[in-house]
DNA sequence: CTGAAAGCGCTTACAG
DNA sequence: CTGAAAGCGCTTACAG
């Protein structure tokens, strides 16, 4: 476009409005408001002076203004624990993909497994009005949500349930996949089987710990308290806890840990371990991760499938935004026993 | 709070506004304003009685209508490649953490590699008028957003800098990085190195392909064509470009792999190899990654830090925010040369 | 200490 | 085919 010029006076800060281009093109408002939403009835001839108008002052509309008069602001809302955790990447991906594919964007942010914090950046998204609002719960108490979600807030709670508020929540079997994670060590030969999990106060760490002791109680074994260790999913807590397991009065010969990360923890560990000579410990990790099919040995994992979380959850979310009157639902995602070699260890043959 | 009530109508898709709650305390909509944020001039009765409206109607305010008269946002955008790609985690999480740190908060979303979705997010972007953007770039012509920088919108582009436009950029040393690794396995005896990178139009690939080959140049070693391997990072295209140089006529005896993703298929293929009685290849990868020193060999990296480019970008971003007006500048960052083990295998006499 | 009016930049509902 | 007026829910700039 050889005539085409560069806007004369490209003003800082303020951007030219509509107003300013129906000036420019000589015609009404909301005849520029037809052409930027493409809707019809303007003549072509109409139309190009819009456009120009539009090219030469760099117009582009206000979508934050548009959105308050239109009521929805194509947004959703996600809380995760942490956008560094990748464990929650391809949730995040998941949750993005759907809300693209409805045209929505996504603000997210981490709790930090802060429940203050979960509760600050969530009510900060009901004052954006984000249309729909996911939440990955840190705190155990969602009561603070109850006025939104009255007032119309779409919300579904992922990972885990809502904290006293009835909510939708889709999550995994957490405690089907840990129970036939132990009872995988259980069939390997192994009676004395630690668990290592997360703080007592995050659901999944429960119905896991639950799990495992269904396994132990349906096979006839008695789980010593001393084989439980529920907290932090620091490297330090969870190292100690391991080192305790394994040098105890009566050693543990397998662990099943209850996360991602408290996995990774128990690897490097029992590597430590292995390397210094001691006797080889089973090891089944709730949630696969990246490279545990090429560590020596390859890491059984209980799997669960986190985009399809994120999906679904979003899913519904867009369920409930096109009006559907649902009741909360439970949804629950079947988990997957991956044997990789660290779960078939079997205990060393009792000696003495 | 004994006597508070819930809402007498609580009334979906409508949300009370400070109208409303002016009306129902029997004051102006100013006083609601000023008691809301929390501003002075407003006796304890009076503001009581505002309290009491705003509990008694579930009223929240309005972020996006205040959003619009504020003219700023308090909103940063960010457009990388993946949101479930593990090198992004730590960078998404520390520019969230800078945002938080002033109170905006972070819409995100992927570009998928593609040039064209990049674009089309980074200008919904700024049609949402988030106060600032954060791009890393997938295409490689960016003056689709010189009307938006021109019209003041701050932009920083980070990991690649931006393509036919002149904007901050901030980045890991690339160049000097991969030149660092291959001398390192030059160090170690080898002569015959391959290089497996990323598309040739992604800046990254070409600098660490220019670093490798100043390494060899700079050892008088000839680099062959055929060691070279530009292109997609797909498991399948990498897994055969290492393979063609570990079975070609004149094989390698030490790899380079330009980045995460084609470490991780470069580690499962020479793992493979290893298994099948093959002699062990020399690896230095581009990145660091979760497991890398519990791999066997342990693997030596050119480690970047994906977090403090997100924490660098981001300050940046703000800096020019607060007013600053600061010529377009590139930040480069350091690398560090992890020595685990798999760097440091030295080649095979040679034989016949 | 309090509030009515104007305005942020769009869309909606009408009217010509 | 085109456009003036009203309104989305706040804040700003004033006036009392």
């Amino acid at each position: 476009m050889p005539h085409s010029r560069r806007s004369p006076e490209p003003r800082y800060g303020r951007r030219p409005t509509m107003k300013d281009v129906a000036a420019r093109a000589g015609v009404g408002l909301k005849t520029v408001s037809r052409v930027v939403n493409d809707e019809p009835g303007v003549t072509p001839d109409t139309e190009k002076r819009v456009q120009d108008a539009i090219e030469e002052l760099g117009f582009r509309r206000n979508d934050s203004a548009r959105v308050l008069r239109k009521g929805r602001t194509a947004t959703v809302g996600l809380v995760l624990e942490d956008l560094a955790d990748p464990f929650y990447g391809p949730l995040n991906r998941a949750v993005e993909e759907v809300a693209r594919a409805n045209g929505a964007l996504l603000i997210n942010g981490s709790s930090a497994e802060d429940p203050d914090r979960e509760r600050e950046l969530a009510l900060a998204l009901c004052a954006r009005r984000v249309d729909g609002l996911i939440v990955i719960p840190s705190g155990d108490d969602h009561r603070y949500l109850e006025p939104e979600i009255l007032a119309g807030m779409a919300t579904v709670f992922v990972d885990r349930p809502a904290g006293r508020i009835d909510a939708d929540v889709v999550l995994s079997d957490s405690f089907g996949g840990a129970r036939a994670g132990v009872a995988h060590l259980i069939a390997h030969g192994h009676r004395r089987i630690g668990f290592i999990g997360d703080h007592r106060r995050i659901h999944t760490a429960t119905e896991r710990l639950r799990g495992y002791r269904a396994a132990m109680a349906g096979a006839g074994l008695a789980a010593d308290g001393a084989w439980e260790s529920l907290g932090s999913t620091s490297p330090e807590r969870v190292a100690a806890a391991v080192t305790a397991m394994l040098t105890g009065p009566d050693p543990v010969t397998a662990v099943f840990a209850g996360n991602n990360r408290v996995t990774v923890t128990v690897v490097r560990v029992l590597a430590a371990a292995a390397a210094s000579g001691a006797r080889t410990v089973a090891l089944v990790g709730f949630d696969d991760f990246e490279l545990a099919d090429l560590l020596s040995p390859a890491v059984t994992v209980v799997a669960q499938d986190p985009a399809a979380l994120g999906r679904v959850a979003t899913e519904r979310l867009f369920q409930r935004l096109s009006g559907a009157d649902l009741p909360p639902a439970r949804i629950e995602l079947p988990t997957r026993l991956i044997a990789r070699g660290s779960g078939e260890i079997r205990p060393a043959p009792v000696t003495g």
